[in-house]
DNA sequence: TCGCTCGGTTAACAACGAATTAACAATACT
DNA sequence: AGTATTGTTAATTCGTTGTTAACCGAGCGA
């Protein structure tokens, strides 16, 4: 079970790559992006995180910046940043926002896997409630436990069919481009995966027969559309 | 998904021939233009691109001038300025608005790539949202999900159709230029493509039956021009 | 360590569909 | 009338997609 999905951006490689080892070694889902521009590129096409981890010095668009972006459409997600020793507190006081906070750079490992378990189980705390459930046509859909209900009969999803199924629902009756899916779910776009996209696909359409309504239409050279009532 | 379309405008043969191969490879869609007077034509004639690559050395109209020009009609587009080592700052910051760039030649083709990449995206995430609908008489057309509702019926275009769609609409109630739209959507011109756009307006035209205030008339010899109210 | 299971990717091949090309009729210009 | 252009439908082509099965590495228990 993945603890929790972390958007990492930061462009140092060799520190990024470090670091993303240690926290996938933790456990945790790792989304690392080197500029601020393909972070939101992410974000905006659906992705979902529970936590980001901004470098505050990033070329064209800052930390800052994205973070007020971020905060635009999210304003749940906590936001940890990590700023040069110099960097003046003030300007990050100013922006965060609840539950944000920052560590300075150079950094430890375990400062920064103690600040990161900190800001998880807190905003675990305000959301847990209940697992989220949603209805597609007749078929009841339990992301967070991957479970499909069809009627009496239930069927668990792996991860991928459950995140594919969430990303086509959450922009259902509307055309989801390929290269969009596949930057949202997979990170990246190229030939193979596109095909591995296709399986997937016709393994949800399977799950879609219980309810005739539901259809997962083609767009030729284009995605495709979930079409579903309401 | 549509490849971006640059307008760049350069007078050494031998460099832009070069460039333009470059930037095709990498998949971009590239008009060139060897002086502004013919830039600006194919601009005027409704042609849109999603970055102008305007050189500052140029015959007549200079490449300032050219953005001025173009600033007028539109303010979106980024522009990337080439310009020579020796050229002062402060006449390309005076000009720079927001996102607009320059690079000093010479450069390599990673910079001039690397630019790109960064504008291209830039402006992508800016734009996104919802999808927009445009009204053609009695028809509602969403550009982005490739759907046209006529009354009740919905009709679910291709890619091309909808592209072609949406740049008579944009230049509605005016004579296109056969060659300009071939162009913008194409990014060449020759015979066999001609006669795909015939095709392309053919099927247009079934579409428009719906309301018959809307025409796609053509202008023997020259091009089309979509009749519709407002 | 071996072999099993599981999920995801890759392979293979059939089927499909959008764009192009062809063909021919209709129309406009000279 | 004669030629070039355009309208329209049909045939062709070739990349895209659907689907099933094989493959492969990770994890796991014996």
């Amino acid at each position: 079970m993945v603890k929790a999905h972390i958007l990492y951006v930061e462009d140092d490689e060799t520190l990024s790559m470090l670091t993303q080892e240690h926290l996938e070694q933790q456990g945790y889902l790792v989304t690392h992006k080197i500029d601020g521009k393909s972070a939101l590129e992410t974000i905006r096409n659906g992705a979902a995180y529970d936590l980001y981890i901004l470098d505050v010095m990033l070329p064209e668009i800052d930390g800052f910046d994205l973070a007020t972006t971020i905060r635009r459409k999210d304003i749940e997600t906590p936001i940890l940043f990590l700023s040069a020793k110099s960097m003046k507190e003030d300007r990050i006081q100013g922006l965060r926002i609840g539950a944000d906070d920052y560590i300075t750079k150079p950094y430890s490992m375990e400062e920064l896997l103690l600040k990161i378990e900190v800001f998880l189980r807190r905003s675990k705390v305000r959301q847990s409630t209940a697992a989220e459930v949603v209805s597609i046509g007749d078929i009841e859909f339990e992301y967070q436990n991957l479970i499909l209900h069809q009627g009496g009969e239930e069927v668990t999803l792996t991860q991928r069919e459950a995140d594919l199924l969430m990303f086509l629902w959450k922009n259902r009756n509307q055309v989801v481009r390929r290269s969009d899916i596949l930057e949202a779910l997979w990170g990246e776009d190229d030939y193979f995966l596109g095909r591995s996209l296709d399986v997937f696909i016709s393994r949800l359409r399977k799950y879609c027969k219980f309810d005739d309504r539901l259809k997962i239409e083609n767009i030729h050279g284009v995605g495709f559309k979930l079409k579903c009532p309401e």
